[in-house]
DNA sequence: CCATGTGTATCAATACAACAATACACGTGG
DNA sequence: CCACGTGTATTGTTGTATTGATACACATGG
């Protein structure tokens, strides 16, 4: 994996040790970070985005701690081995349920229609 | 308006002040909040939720400075004249676009394809 | 007129995130 | 062997944000 494919934005509200974490999760999630491959280091996670050598560890400790990744000391951090094949199109989808709760209160209180907002997510998602 | 129209989560990390504000303006946006309507006074609303008064009325200073609600000197605060109607559907789903998008982005990394997830909000919804 | 109800200015307390600069323990790999 | 690359513990500082407690100015309305 490249330090480039993680996405991060310095401003957002989001702490950016909690952007990786859960970016991290979804995409050991849907597969594209296999079992057993390695990550990035944390200071070229860092040199890259311009961010914290630190704000990096804090991430991968905590992404540790949640069992998606392991140490291999010596080496870096790996994509945990209990994670052996992506997770089912249900649990992936469960975990953008809280999501799309919250989207569906929204959409409630603009009193909008599910038609147009449906209408556009499709385009979102590319189909 | 009823100060128990507000939905209010202290524990979510979103800032309480924000909630309010962002919630009134879809509200307005949708039309549920009429203008001229007048709101609950901050210590309603603070005592009903068991929140500080001081945060109601930050929130209802920033909504003031978006041009949503306006000053009564002596009554409380009231939507603002100028949103006489509530706004086109467009308009309304231009305000859900960046948590579409935010969506949209978590289910390619969850490499989730439309389908399931347009099905799912189509139920949430309420269609 | 004045008790009551508005909103809010002010100051303090607290928490958190991020950065900076080291230093350290450990394993790899030439 | 040993230079190098891992992650991380530590300490301190900075900036920011959120919430809270108190007191105040103001207009209403009986």
């Amino acid at each position: 994996m490249d330090a480039s494919l993680l996405t991060i934005q310095p401003n957002a509200p989001e702490p950016i040790y909690r952007q990786i974490v859960e970016q991290l999760r979804r995409l050991i999630a849907g597969g594209q970070l296999a079992a057993g491959e390695l990550l990035p280091s944390v200071r070229d996670v860092a040199g890259f985005h311009a961010i914290n050598p630190m704000t990096v560890s804090r991430a991968y400790g905590l992404a540790e701690t949640e069992g998606l990744l392991e140490r291999l000391r010596g080496k870096g951090m790996a994509v945990a081995a209990t994670r052996r094949a992506s997770q089912s199109e249900s649990q992936r989808l469960a975990l953008l349920e809280p999501q799309m709760l919250e989207l569906a209160r929204h959409a409630r209180e603009l009193e909008l229609p599910a038609e147009p907002v449906l209408r556009r997510l499709t385009r979102l998602l590319g189909d």
